[in-house]
RNA sequence: GCUCGAGUGGUGGAAUUGGUAGACACGUUGGACUUAAAAUCCAAUGGCCAUUGCGGCCGUGCGGGUUCAAGUCCCGCCUCGAGUACCA
């Protein structure tokens, strides 16, 4: 019997599936342990050899824990709602839940052939209304919690209200939105129930409200800032420009300063956690407010120089700013309002585009000096961004460079506060090292000090206080989509009103047509069955709205991160039908001990989910305020594409070592039509597509070389490599390994099956320790000690990489191991099963059929893992050259297998040791296998 | 621009705390078995010199430094990749 990979593989992937081996029990007196991979979006082109590299690592460890004796949670399920479903349904008309099962379906199916261990009785679908509604419960919670600065914590919006009964607004220091008015309790009292509720949507940490919004016209929808790149949309890559809407959003802001310091004890990897850093910016400094000339509003700014405070000479204002309406003076009108126009018409990528164009206009307005009382000319510029900080910004030419080009361009007066400091080419920025002059009582300070200085004079003269600004912004969580969580409120009037809980979920409508309707509303307008009779409770036709017992649902849905921020948690009692998760689920299970994901979710989804946990944890849903102890970030498997020439404007092609100096534009072929020598087959080429029938191929040497060039794997490209085709050529067991064998788990890699016969021969030599010319030969005899050397190195060094997750020395260390046990024709019984152990995370299917062969009955999967026995690999007794500090002495007859102490004995009771040596403690000893042994003294 | 990471044979990569650089695999070359092929096995494979022998010298992007010892640590460059981008 040879090693028969396609009928061993089916073989225990059924036995698996009908033995339910790996499921998890939330009743066990073992230790937990939670490996978690990120779930996929089940896209129509299933998956590539790309997407199964964190699985495989994960798959690994979740195996080598078993082994270990742990009770494994290793789950899978699909981030099912999304937009390529629904725009596949708005082109055919189908169901995206149609489209979206369908393509599960296919993944499961690919999944299912590589072998994984996943606990499948665990599954969650976030498109799955009872997934769903614990989605809209949490927006529900969020809808009635607010954030209370002094507790640096999230709770009820009833503790608000008792605290607005008592004492009004005046002293609740909690995170609210601008404009919040300010009143006493007695005012309080006589607001009325809608007054009351819309001043509550100021401090709600999901929230409704007019903002400048991201508009993407081609997907007709927003986006958050996570899924814009380079200015366009992340999908598709649409052009977004700025609009003002009415949209729900995320409170994310006020936990800006936890999530930061929630990084410091994460496991994760540091460029990770950099990200994260940079995405929420914090920025220390001081708010300044600068009294105006001639109106009693107060133009605040945000600084991180506050101690440059005197080399003010005037003041921008993004475009947008609220006050520019109010300040321009009648002169000004004109070009201000023209300067505006022209801004507005301009989208993300223009305005990135260009940078380097200095812009703005004078306002005709002045503002007062806090110190001096100086008037100061308030400009506009689009430099200053209305998103960050205070939307304003106190120029100091002198010591920031976009200052100083603006000042320059509109020859506005530059203050040099720099003492001894040349300032005639640019600002000086850096903060080290240098005296402030022209500043009165700043004068002779550095940097550091005048800080602190200027900011307690700030205070004492109550026009600025210390300030910390984030970069990180609320997030926008209403999409205007059909194929997304619909937002359990309905709305009396203005004020939108949740619905209970045990209402929940409420479903998606039925709807004809999932475009925007004609007026502009969201699909969902489209939905006949989707307004709330209070009285009945239940969701009714739209045409018995009477605004008096039924109302209007929210038209818009909740965006594709809603269902992932809290996922993680639903495996660990997935069919709760009472709660979120049950809480002995939840004590048990705890958090993520090892989550496997791509870095790309860097500023989306570990960013958004860790603010969701952290809520929940605040309001006692859960005790773990992060909910991924160790985050691991595999890296991409990159496509390695494959390009013809043609000659410009011609049905040519020429072979690629012939295309130079002749113009020619490369054009991508599929890399199925490619062997590995690069070599085309050029009558595959032209049945491939019909522009290719008539193309005329130019060979050297008999053969059409293509270009190479690695690139993300995409469709377009056709350079996607397709998991199911290596499975079928060399198994599941060859892929797991060889993806694996590739290179370190976390970084990039193209794709190339040049040396996937490596790793195949290895299995099948293996195969071969067991198996030889039409008979098993394994046999029960005691192991020699080459054999149990071999053995017990390899099992500390296995142990050791799996530990580290280095998985590719892993399978050089195997493939050393094999290689001797060859060379010595080890056929013991002892020797063989412990490797099958060892190896069986990697290559499952292989290894249970050979411990099936061996007369075990059991599943190999819950055999206890080798113990490494230090003994076993003991070096004889040899004649090592013995040198101190590289400098060679005697030589010395010992084992190295002695331990570094008793080695170190052995020396100094040498005769021979020199003067400056004896007496001396060695600080180090270095043993060189087989080469020298050198003391450091 | 700023922040972070990386640079090792023809290729992917190994070297865990500063201690035999290039493990393992691919590829290439030669050989065995075979009528032949496939499969399998063996040998060589960083560069230069010597190759009748031992061997010798150089070598981890570049230039310095610390150390008995540097791919690894320090300083200064170069190149590539990632994140971010008028962040006040």
């Amino acid at each position: 019997m040879n090693y028969d990979f396609w009928e061993i593989e089916k073989k225990w992937q059924d036995y698996w599936a009908t033995h339910k081996t790996f499921r998890a029990s939330n009743l066990s007196d073992q230790p937990k342990y939670y490996v978690l991979d990120m779930f996929p979006y089940p896209s129509g082109a299933g998956l590539h050899v790309g997407h199964p590299l964190g699985y495989i690592a994960s798959d690994i460890v979740a195996r080598y824990k078993r082994h270990l004796g742990f009770n494994v949670l290793h789950p899978q399920g699909y981030d099912s709602f999304g937009l390529p479903a629904e725009q596949y349904a708005i082109q055919t008309g189908q169901h995206p839940s149609k489209t979206t099962t369908t393509n599960i379906n296919r993944y499961r199916q690919q999944l299912d052939q590589m072998g994984f261990s996943f606990d499948w009785d665990r599954e969650v679908r976030t498109s799955n209304p009872d997934y769903y509604r614990w989605t809209q419960w949490i927006f529900i919670k969020l809808f009635d919690a607010y954030y209370d600065i002094d507790e640096d914590k999230a709770l009820p919006v009833s503790k608000l209200i008792e605290r607005f009964e008592k004492e009004g607004n005046f002293s609740v220091n909690a995170h609210c939105g601008k404009d919040t008015p300010l009143f006493d309790s007695n005012q309080w009292s006589t607001f009325d129930a809608d007054e009351k509720q819309r001043i509550l949507l100021f401090y709600r940490l999901t929230y409704l409200s007019e903002t400048q919004v991201n508009w993407c016209p081609a997907l007709g929808t927003v986006l958050a800032n996570d899924e814009i790149v380079n200015g366009v949309s992340e999908r598709g890559g649409h052009p977004v420009i700025k609009k003002k809407m009415r949209q729900w959003s995320m409170r994310i802001g006020a936990y800006a300063n936890r999530l930061l310091k929630g990084l410091e004890d994460l496991d994760w990897s540091d460029s990770l956690k950099e990200i994260q850093r940079n995405w929420i910016g914090k920025s220390v400094g001081a708010s300044i407010y600068f009294k105006l000339e001639k109106y009693p509003e107060k133009l605040e700014v945000f600084t991180t120089r506050p101690d440059t405070i005197f080399g003010v000479t005037y003041m921008t204002l993004a475009p947008e700013h609220d006050l520019v309406k109010l300040i321009t003076t009648n002169e000004q009108q004109k070009a201000v309002s023209e300067y505006i126009e022209q801004i507005s018409g301009k989208s993300d990528r223009e305005r990135q585009a260009d940078v380097k164009s200095i812009t703005g206009v004078f306002t005709g307005a002045y503002a007062l000096h806090p110190f001096t009382g100086n008037l100061i000319p308030i400009w506009i510029g689009e430099y200053v961004l209305s998103s960050y900080g205070t939307g304003a910004v106190m120029a100091v030419p002198a010591g920031d460079q976009r200052d100083f080009d603006f000042a320059n361009h509109f020859k506005l007066p530059i203050i040099n506060i720099f003492e001894g400091i040349d300032i005639s080419e640019g600002a000086f920025t850096e903060k080290g090292n240098v005296k402030l002059t022209r500043s009165e009582f700043l004068n002779g300070l550095d940097v550091k000090t005048a800080v602190e200085k200027v900011i307690v004079e700030l205070e004492s003269k109550s026009c600025g206080k210390g300030a910390v600004n984030f970069r990180l912004r609320d997030a926008i969580f209403s999409r205007q989509r059909y194929w997304g969580e619909p937002i359990p409120i309905y709305f009396k009037g203005e004020i939108p009103v949740p619905l209970r809980q045990e209402h929940l979920p409420l479903k998606l409508p039925e709807v004809e047509k999932y475009l925007p309707t004609e007026d502009g509303k969201p699909p969902l307008g489209n939905a006949k069955e989707w307004a709330w009779d209070e009285m009945n409770e239940q969701v009714v036709s739209i045409d018995l709205i009477d605004n008096k017992s039924v109302f209007p649902l929210e038209l818009n849905t909740m965006p594709g991160w809603a269902g992932s921020s809290w996922y993680f948690n639903r495996y660990m009692d997935a069919n709760n039908e009472n709660e979120w998760v049950g809480s002995s689920a939840l004590e048990y299970w705890k958090e993520v001990d090892l989550y496997m994901g791509g870095s790309e979710h860097a500023t989306g989804h570990l960013l958004y989910s860790r603010f969701w946990q952290k809520f929940l944890f605040d309001l006692g849903y859960t005790n773990k305020e992060e909910y991924a102890k160790k985050l691991v970030n595999q890296g991409m498997i990159l496509g390695n594409s494959a390009f013809v020439y043609r000659k410009k404007g011609t049905q040519t092609f020429l072979s690629k070592g012939l295309i130079k100096g002749e113009d020619v534009e490369p054009i991508h072929v599929d890399v199925s039509l490619v062997n590995h020598h690069d070599e085309l087959d050029v009558a595959a080429v032209k049945k491939w597509q019909k522009d290719f029938d008539q193309a005329e191929f130019v060979l050297e040497k008999g053969k059409y070389i293509v270009g190479r060039e690695v690139e993300k794997m995409s469709k377009s490209k056709y350079n996607v490599v397709n998991p199911d085709a290596i499975c079928e050529t060399y198994g599941a067991d060859t892929l797991r390994m060889y993806e694996m064998f590739l290179g370190p788990i976390e970084q990039d890699k193209p794709w190339n099956t040049a040396g996937i016969s490596g790793v195949h021969n290895f299995l099948k030599k293996f195969w071969r320790l067991f198996y030889q010319q039409g008979q098993w030969i394994v046999k029960h005899e005691d192991p020699d000690a080459e054999s149990l050397k071999i053995l017990h190195q390899t099992i500390k060094k296995i142990t050791d990489d799996i530990e580290r997750l280095s998985f590719n020395t892993c399978v050089s260390t195997f493939m050393i191991c094999i290689n001797e046990l060859t060379t010595l024709k080890c056929s013991s019984k002892s020797i063989l099963e412990p490797i099958l152990i060892l190896l069986s995370p990697f290559a499952p299917h292989f290894c249970e059929e050979l411990w099936q062969q061996l007369g075990n009955t059991k599943s190999i999967e819950f055999e206890p893992f080798p113990i490494f026995d230090p003994t076993k690999v003991t070096e004889e007794t040899k004649e090592y050259p013995v040198s101190f500090n590289g400098k060679m002495r005697f030589t010395l007859k010992l084992s190295l297998d002695l331990g570094v102490e008793q080695i170190k004995e052995l020396v100094m009771q040498e005769q021979r040791t020199l003067d400056q040596i004896k007496g001396a403690t060695p600080k180090k000893i270095i043993v060189v296998p087989g080469k020298i042994i050198n003391i450091v003294i």
